[in-house]
RNA sequence: UCCUGAGUAGCUCAAUCGGCAGAGCAUCCGGCUGUUAACCGGAGGGUUGUAGGUUCAAGUCCUACCUCAGGAGCCA
């Protein structure tokens, strides 16, 4: 019996015999030679069968087994400047472990609902296989960036008592006859991380209950977020940067075979470089005035000035310090200006959106404590956060990020439902 | 929550002014030794999203509802 080989590893293995274990993923045939498309995950490649050259029972085996039936198949490795990955396997035999009638996603096209209904099976299609392959190994990427500079992963609990940014958009529960709810940001525990660590970061899904119907929004989402002790405003946008180019050159490397399948034109990533604009929020509102936006002092950012504002820059770009009134209660106050907040958002280009969110948290007790009761925010529930500060409080700031959003921006999709391998939006909750 | 669009064969879509509901793929049968979403011939497959209404006649027009998609708001 040949050993078995995983598909990717085939080139290295040219005339040798080999067995592949994997299912179908389509087949051509003629009246004395059939072309059985395999997967086994890592790859694809061509089996051959000829007929005559094989026994009936190989021959009829590959006649009759349909879209994704599951085989083990023994064959020799041919190189062949026909085949795309450059091998081919010459089959001599099959052992069919289960054959499929009537595998619902055929090669031809197929619509959002119908595909959506049926994700569990459509991971397995090339392009979505290879924006998971990519969501993965960014995923390590962004780890190793903090683990690489020092920082401890502490993670965040999903389950909390507190709102970070208001009740409506929250998935509440029953906690043993306690209202619960499902975290919207692990950014209250990193501060505690970070004061205990120096250097901390999480990273874990967070939920928001928006009823939001756009490409841009899941309702289950992963953030990154990691948050430094001693750290200004200017620190944290110095390591967002260096944070986003390390992970975009990296990506470029490590999902190059990804990017070819998903036809990502990689030149406006291999652009990106530092250093990043750095735009005050007033500049921000004079530039979309004079692009012409009924824009008023004051207001947040819709999808539509993001956009303006980044297609302007051409590159990633950080707006700075808001207005006092759109953001949480834990911003730390401009010194020179107490209408804004310290406060930055790292806009993607090419129609990504807002990528990263962070800024400089308040370190003051008197002033937090404050800041909580203008926000009309109980403060018992925050006793443990208002300790952080009572116990050798020092200026820190952190960021998150949108991992979706991330995976979205690097394989180019245009819909954050396919950077998740099971997306959780207002009206789906299944598969 | 609001705005816009779409629901027709298993899937993706056609159907002109309101006048016999059709094609490709998938499935089944047959053919083909180099195919790359293979190709060629044949067959089966329909309560046109649901409920009403107008009409000699409704996939098509009207009303309500349901579902999905795109966008707004909100955000990462």
């Amino acid at each position: 019996m040949p050993a078995r080989v995983y598909i990717e590893s085939l080139a290295d293995h040219v005339d040798a015999d080999v067995v592949v274990k994997g299912w179908l993923y389509n087949k051509r045939s003629s009246g004395k030679i059939a072309f059985l498309e395999l997967r086994d995950g890592t790859g694809r490649v061509q089996g051959v069968v000829v007929r005559g050259k094989v026994g009936d029972d190989v021959w009829n085996a590959a006649e009759e087994i349909g879209q994704e039936s599951s085989v083990i198949v023994a064959g020799r490795v041919k190189a062949d400047e026909r085949a795309p990955s450059g091998v081919e396997l010459t089959i001599s035999a099959i052992e069919v472990v289960q054959a499929v009638d009537g595998y619902p996603i055929t090669p031809k096209e197929h619509g959002t609902e119908f595909l959506m209904d049926r994700r569990h099976l459509w991971l397995r299609s090339s392009q979505q296989h290879a924006v998971l392959r990519v969501r993965s190994q960014l995923e390590k990427i962004c780890r190793d960036y903090f683990y690489e500079r020092g920082y401890t992963l502490v993670d965040s609990p999903v389950l909390t008592p507190l709102s970070v940014e208001g009740t409506t958009t929250l998935f509440s529960t029953d906690y043993f006859g306690r209202p619960a709810y499902l975290t919207q940001s692990g950014q209250l525990y990193q501060e505690a991380g970070a004061m205990a660590f120096g250097k901390a970061f999480c990273f874990g899904p967070t939920f928001r209950a928006e009823k939001s119907k756009t490409r841009r929004h899941l309702t289950e989402f992963w953030m990154l977020e990691p948050e430094i002790a001693y750290a200004t405003i200017d620190d944290v946008m110095d390591i967002a940067e260096d944070f986003i180019v390390t992970v975009i050159q990296k990506a470029l490397v490590e999902c190059d075979a990804e990017l070819t399948t998903l036809q990502r034109d990689r030149a406006p990533l291999e652009q990106i470089a530092k250093p990043f604009p750095r735009v005050h929020y007033d500049e921000s509102v004079e530039l979309l005035q004079t692009a012409g936006e009924d824009f008023e002092w004051g207001s947040d950012f819709g999808a539509g000035h993001e956009t303006i504002l980044s297609e302007h820059f051409g590159t990633p770009v950080f707006i700075n310090r808001f207005p006092t009134k759109i953001k949480p209660f834990y911003m730390e106050p401009d010194a020179d200006r107490p209408d804004l907040v310290l406060g930055c958002d790292l806009i993607a280009p090419e129609g990504y959106g807002e990528l990263i969110g962070g800024g400089q948290r308040i370190h003051d007790p008197d002033l937090l404590e404050r800041k909580l009761s203008e926000h009309g925010l109980p403060t018992e529930p925050y006793q443990w956060y208002m300790d952080l500060r009572r116990y050798g409080t020092v200026p820190h700031s952190g960021f998150g990020m949108g991992l979706e959003r991330l995976v979205a921006w690097v394989t180019g999709r245009p819909h954050l439902r396919e950077t998740i391998p099971f997306p959780r939006m207002v009206g789906r909750l299944e598969p």
